[in-house]
DNA sequence: TCCTTTCTACTACAACTGTAGTACGACAGG
DNA sequence: CCTGTCGTACTACAGTTGTAGTAGAAAGGA
């Protein structure tokens, strides 16, 4: 739900996400836990959330005195919109030089690129 | 030259770089024509180009009244820091789930992946 | 020479972000 | 009951970005 078209997030925001991604739902303190190598105050953890649940990208459940969060929209519908923002200003639209371009960077193997389509054609099957 | 590592630039700053790239040099006024369709004020692009100055992305010169700017990164620099930020916070580090991701949004054809390959190999072996 | 057009420099301001301190209420251990 | 701990709410502050107005200088036309 929520598929909104642009949702564009910062690196640690989406750090953050990734958390609630993974674990469904996670209090601040479990977030703050799986971060904490990167240093952060808790109160920093804290604001970053509560800013992402105004902005309507997680929701907040309360139990107790504890904040549980859990996200509304899902890793596919970030990856979604913010591949295609890079895709559009970086690459013309044009998903074919981004490929490329992950090639020459050696990003990724040439080989690779076959056993994507491989893995991905035994995965789905209405495909040519 | 100056190919730093973290070069990350907005929606619009890629929009002024693409006309610096394309043309290699161009003033203010270039600029804001090509970006016309934009509706921004003109100043707007002076600011935007300044800001860039300033943080060393492009390089100014003179000419009598006006300022003629000129890029100091590459389009590639840009691609390659801004695709390695994306596919390390949202596909960790894994291209092949990048790839994987531009073919299940259609963003790219399966067939098209075997192209891509074989463009670059042809290109690989013109390359001295 | 004087008015108008054209540029740039400077200033402004609201959002958003990273980052964190402080205050205050709740709860658990003595 | 008292006190420290814990967690949230609120406040703060600097940096970046989008966006643009205004002032002042220069150049050109009449």
């Amino acid at each position: 739900m929520a598929a909104r078209a642009d949702i564009t997030l910062s690196e640690l925001q989406i750090a953050l996400m990734r958390v609630l991604w993974r674990r469904g739902e996670a209090s601040t303190a479990d977030v703050a836990a799986e971060l904490s190598d990167r240093g952060l105050a808790h109160t920093t953890i804290a604001t970053v959330l509560t800013r992402l649940e105004k902005r309507g990208v997680v929701e907040q459940r309360r139990d107790g005195r504890q904040l549980y969060y859990r996200a509304l929209v899902d890793e596919a519908d970030v990856r979604r919109s913010m591949v295609a923002g890079l895709l559009g200003s970086l690459f013309a639209g044009d998903a074919q030089q981004l490929v490329a371009h992950l090639v020459q960077e050696s990003e990724i193997a040439p080989g690779d690129l076959a056993k994507v389509r491989r893995r991905l054609a035994s995965r789905e099957s209405h495909e040519n």
